[in-house]
DNA sequence: AAGTTACTTTCAAAAGC
DNA sequence: GCTTTAAAAAGTAACTT
């Protein structure tokens, strides 16, 4: 056994080991969440710098790894929600988003602002919403930004709310609950935010 | 009428005393109705104090911590409180101990509101995560403290170690982001804001 | 849909796991 | 790192009524 251990030792190290690790914990999560290639491949940069500046110690492999994905997902402009990602892992919330707030903080990385457009097209896919709704959705966002309602608002429940409206315009009759269902939200919430837009955009619904 | 820079008011304070001695725990929490103890749970022996409402976690070694004061005053009394208690029930302490104030949490209100996006992007030490919390969390090197900001210019500022280093802090920030022109002041609000927050200094 | 309660974030100290 | 205390901010969530 010492002879196989000296072997392994010459031939993969311990920073190896681990990357070998949570490359399989990435794949894993690859293939249970749909998530695309290039958003695995930047996590597996991302969390390659994590191995170099040693912010892996101490740290479980797969909450590391499910923050590197996150946090690449929202660099690649395709942001998964944290408490989805989370359902996925076995690591806790909390673990998770400590990595991703130690990845911020030591990583000369940009994340960008979440954008609640990017919300958009997950919600419109799932309802097989048309482009005209998706663009009259992305409008009202950008309405509301410049409205400046959207400080410190959960970017899901905004855009559920827009496309929500967007759809009301084009005849669309689905409910509240199907849209909060989308964005991962609850209808409480996407009313509140509808009713905010509606209000600050002097949006007049079609009463059907 | 002048709601003019941002103004403040001291939610808690945290502070060490030490009473220099050994307790027995067990003892007091036999003793004392109100005391709490699992020491499976948690260590220290809790107490919660009615008068200035204060709790305090009280150690084996003799130390203890006082949270939820809102001045000094408050926090001078409780301790008193605390010591006249520990005595009436057999332990040993020292009149007046040696405290030690840890932290101080305030709120306060820069009265303008904040454009976080554009905050977060300008300010070193600074993350903003809509996604996970509402506020924009500014790490402040001197003092050195932590505010978080909220859209709506209200502020929680912690880690203060002196009601002076709330002070230099909230005004510091103020300046900053009025200097890096992330204020607005609703336009037909410039000097309102009704509440019945005279009493902050 | 309104209300209530409760959790998210930040901080520091204590003793011990 | 965790456990426990307290407190505020604003948003979201989960129950009740």
């Amino acid at each position: 056994r010492l002879r196989k251990w000296q072997t392994r030792a010459r031939v993969q190290t311990s920073y190896e080991r681990n990357f070998i690790q949570a490359a399989q914990e990435l794949e894993r999560l690859k293939s249970s969440m749909g998530v695309p290639r290039p958003c695995v491949e930047q996590a597996l940069e991302i969390y390659r710098q994590a191995l170099e500046k040693e912010l892996v110690r101490g740290r479980s492999v797969e909450a590391m790894a499910a923050a590197a994905l996150y946090m690449a997902c929202r660099m690649m402009r395709m942001p998964r929600p944290l408490d989805e990602l989370v359902r996925y892992t076995k690591a806790s919330r909390r673990e998770v988003a400590r990595c991703y707030r130690l990845l911020l903080r030591e990583l000369n990385v940009k994340v960008p602002i979440s954008d609640p457009v990017l919300y958009i097209s997950r919600i419109a896919e799932q309802l097989k919403l048309s482009g005209e709704v998706v663009k009259a959705a992305i409008d009202i966002l950008q309405r509301a930004k410049k409205a400046g309602i959207t400080a410190g608002k959960d970017p899901a429940g905004l855009a559920a709310a827009a496309v929500y409206i967007a759809s009301l315009m084009h005849g669309d009759n689905r409910t509240q609950k199907d849209f909060a269902v989308a964005a991962g939200v609850t209808e409480v919430t996407v009313r509140n935010r509808y009713k905010e837009l509606a209000k600050a955009l002097n949006i007049k619904v079609p009463v059907k | 009428m002048s709601t003019t820079g941002p103004t403040y008011r001291i939610e808690n304070i945290v502070a060490t005393v030490n009473l220099q001695v050994e307790l027995d725990l067990e003892m007091l929490a036999e003793r004392l109705a109100m005391a709490e103890y699992n020491p499976d749970q948690f260590p220290g022996l809790i107490l919660r104090l009615t008068k200035p409402r204060i709790s305090a976690l009280i150690f084996r070694t003799g130390k203890m911590v006082a949270t939820g004061a809102k001045n000094e005053e408050d926090l001078k009394n409780a301790v008193r409180a605390l010591v006249k208690l520990l005595k009436d029930h057999g332990a040993d302490v020292p009149f007046d101990p040696e405290v030690q104030v840890q932290n101080i949490v305030a709120s306060g209100n820069l009265h303008a509101e904040v454009d976080l996006e554009q905050a977060v992007l300008m300010l070193e030490n600074a993350m903003y995560e809509p996604e996970q919390f509402p506020g924009l969390i500014y790490r402040m090197t001197n003092p050195r403290v932590v505010i978080l900001i909220f859209g709506s210019g209200k502020i929680v500022c912690t880690g203060a170690k002196s009601e002076r280093d709330v002070a230099t802090a909230v005004q510091k920030l103020y300046n900053q982001l009025k200097e890096l022109g992330v204020l607005y002041v609703e336009e037909g609000a410039e000097e309102e804001e009704s509440e019945e927050e005279l009493e902050e200094l």
